[in-house]
Formats: C-alpha cells, structure tokens, sequence
DNA sequence: GCCGACAGAATTGTCGACAGTACTACCGAC
DNA sequence: GTCGGTAGTACTGTCGACAATTCTGTCGGC
C-alpha cells in the first residue's frame, strides 16, 4: 500500500501543509486531532506525525498538554522573514555572479526570457506561482542546497501575504518589468547592477507587505469557506 | 506525570538531539526506533514524534518504508551552511548598527567585553560553547527571531565541525582577538569595519573547516564509545 | 564461483484503546 | 449578578498489537 514516497503520511503532511499556507485553517486556532484524522480518513498517528514535522517549519505551534495551534500571522514576523529572504537571496546572486557565465545561468537566463515574454496573459494563480519559481531558480544557481531549503521554508511562510500582496497593489507589471531588468543585468555580467535591482525588488516588496498585512488579515478571517 | 513544557517527547527530542549533534550516532547510520525507544525506556510512539521533528531541522533523514537515518555529513554542506551563516549574520550585524546605539547593544558590549576578558583561562567546550552564544547574541540584537532561529538550527549542524576544527587549529586565541575586536568596531559605531571583520572572521573559518572536515569524520568514526 | 529466487526474521506503518489532563457548563454561595 | 467550586466532557499522551514491507541468509541452478 505505502508506494514509495507516498506514504499516509506524506499525504497527511502535504494536505496540512496547502491547508496552513493557504491559511484555510485560521491563524491562531486549535487543532483537532481526531477531526483531522477524519477528514484525513486515517488514524491520529500519522496526522500527529506530519503535525511534528509541521512544527520545525513554524507552520505550527505546539503546547505541551494543550495540542497543535495554526501558527499566528504577525506583520512583524511576515517583515522579518522578508529581511532574511532579501539576504539569503541577494547572497546567493553575489557568489552566482562571481562564478561568471556558467551552462547553468545560460539556461536560466534563456528560459526566463522566454518565459516572462508570455507571462503577461497569465492568471494570478500562475503568476504567484512563477514569481516564486523565479526567485527560488535564481537562488539555486548559487548550488547551495540548505540555503535553498531555507528560503523554501520561508516561502512557505508567506506564500499567502505574497499572494495578497499582488493582488492588492495590482503592480504585476512592475515586477515582471524588474525581473527582466534583473535578468538582463545578470545576462550582461553585471554584478552590482543585478544586486542593486534584486535588492530594491525585495525591499519594494517589504515595504508593500507592511501597508497589506492587516488587509491579508481580514481577508484570512473573512474567507469562511465552510 | 507530564509536568509542563517537560513531556515524554520533549525528552525524547532532547536526549536524540544531543545524540545526533555530537555524532554518538554515526552519519548514515540507520535509527533503530525499537532500541531507541528502550534505551529511552518509553514507547516507539514519542520517539517516532521527535524523529518527525528533528527532519524538518535536517538532523536525520527519512526514507518511506526504512525509517530514519542519522545525516550525512559531507563537507560541501558544511561549506555552504557557513556561507548561508555568513550572510545571515552579517545582514544581521548591518541591520544593528544601522540602528545605531540602543540599550541593547551597549549591553552586549559591556558583557562581552567582560567575558572576553576572562576566556583566556577557559577550557576547550567552555570555549566553543561561547564562540557559539557570542555569535548568537550578536546577531540577536538585530531583534529578527526568524533570523535567530535559522541560525539555531545551523549551529546544531555544524556545531561538531566548528569544535574540531577549534581543536584542531588551536586558534583559541586569534579567534578571541577578533571577537574582541568586532566588540570594538561594534562600540565605535564603525559599521563597515564591524562588518569587514565579521566577515572575514568567519570566511576564515570556512577555509579551516575545508581542511580540517576529513579529520573531524575520520575522528567520528574513531569515537567508539559503545 | 556467481547470480537469482525464496523463506524466515526483523523493522516499519497504522491502528484502536485507555489513562491522564485541560476545558466547559452548571450550580450554589455570597 | 458575579464569583468560585465542581462534575462531566472532550481532547491529548502514550501504549501495545497487528499488518505490511523490507532486509538477510540460505539454497539451488547455471
């Protein structure tokens, strides 16, 4: 039954997971173990152990005694996960950059060209999507895996507020205009100016979210799906 | 019998930890569940728990239908979580002095001038342990807990290598003159040199982890403590 | 002598159950 | 009407058991 690498668990762990990124579970609330098991249709031994492992992303929270809580959404903590995000990321362009013109950057330029040519008729959902693609491919060609599973994490963290971000400021073009600056400051060897414009991006970006958060919040507790 | 913020998995988690951080479990080493659970005198249950929590922190591996393995350590992952450290802490060391003096930060000096003072006569895991809250508290100031807490789970990662590889170079004390002084860059308000020093501290030590890596796994698996 | 199939042993995956603890709602006293 | 205690309920914490899978060692064939 347990094909390999999809175990129950594994499905308990990435349906929990869409469930506390996309915040269908409110921030803040209590979670049932047995009730989980049984939408789940398992046992509570495996929705408890995707739940642990759920805890080391900070997605949950754990209360010795009391059980599992959807993380809380803090505008400073959502602000602080920018800032080492824009560190993370702007340290991996640096030593990519230093490496010069390698088959890989190459392939990443190239692909991204392409790719942000048609990104225009996107729908939101894809363009979500693809921004993080783009930001987590850059960050990869510095072949730098734990850095990479780090700012995942912090993807995962917030996926959601990004989301609202750009829905909210409408400045879908902007950001797609400045990754191909990016893009072809990085095609053109040109380290500082690539740095400069990944820098000011994400600073934009930071700065966004602080003005957004609290409409985010109202929208997470007003999306009574039921 | 669960006394607060002390349950059986807590222990469990604890106890694995300090395992797999000093390497008493070899890299690679496949994780008996049964034997730990007896070693631990407790039930396979809340080893599983604390397996599933030490994953996401990269401490042991897991394969579906396997179970759980202790990490590789390889030394291209060091290398790169130091460089991911790199960035983190000086992104950190540039955010506090932007701020310029706070209650904080002459705190931290005040204390560390003190405790550098006395280092001189400490023995070798006293040492380590505060090279690593050194660092740690340094990069606290810049009040980002995320930050803090990726740096957390990188030193659990290379907290052995960064040991050897104090022994192994016998730098104690270069290593506590450029501690004291950043401390000095660092109350001078000197913002490029703290972070010019920061850096190059700690590329240093990348370089000596380089070289001294292949000691510290020969000397892993000589370490049969049974 | 080497390779593959097969059976037995060991280990993981999942479950249901029970004990212990935290929460809730009710009731009486002030 | 409010506060404090108390009993009942719901949930978590841990366990042992069984099913399913992987591993190991042996045997026969080539």
């Amino acid at each position: 039954m347990a094909r390999s690498s999809k175990t129950t668990v594994d499905t308990a762990y990435d349906k929990l997971l869409d469930l506390l990124v996309t915040f269908t579970i409110k921030p803040g609330t209590r979670l049932n173990e047995s009730e989980l098991a049984a939408d789940l249709s398992m046992s509570r031994a495996p929705v408890r152990e995707a739940l642990n492992r759920l805890i080391a992303d900070d997605l949950v929270r754990f209360e010795p005694g009391r059980g599992f809580f959807c993380r809380r959404l803090s505008v400073q903590e959502i602000a602080d996960l920018y800032d080492v995000r824009l560190d993370l990321e702007t340290g991996a362009l640096l030593r990519t950059m230093s490496r010069g013109r390698t088959v890989e950057l190459e392939a990443f330029v190239a692909h991204w060209r392409e790719a942000l040519r048609k990104s225009e008729e996107m729908d939101i959902n894809a363009l979500v999507q693809d921004d993080e693609q783009f930001h987590l491919e850059l960050a990869g060609l510095a072949n730098n895996a734990p850095r990479v599973k780090y700012l995942c994490n912090i993807n995962d963290r917030i996926r959601f507020v990004r989301r609202i971000n750009l829905e909210e400021t409408g400045r879908y073009s902007e950001a797609l205009a400045e990754h191909a600056d990016l893009l072809e400051a990085i095609a053109s060897q040109n380290t500082d100016a690539a740095c400069a414009i990944l820098r000011d991006h994400l600073l934009r970006s930071t700065e966004e979210v602080r003005q957004h958060v609290q409409n985010a919040l109202t929208r997470i507790y007003a999306d009574d799906v039921a």
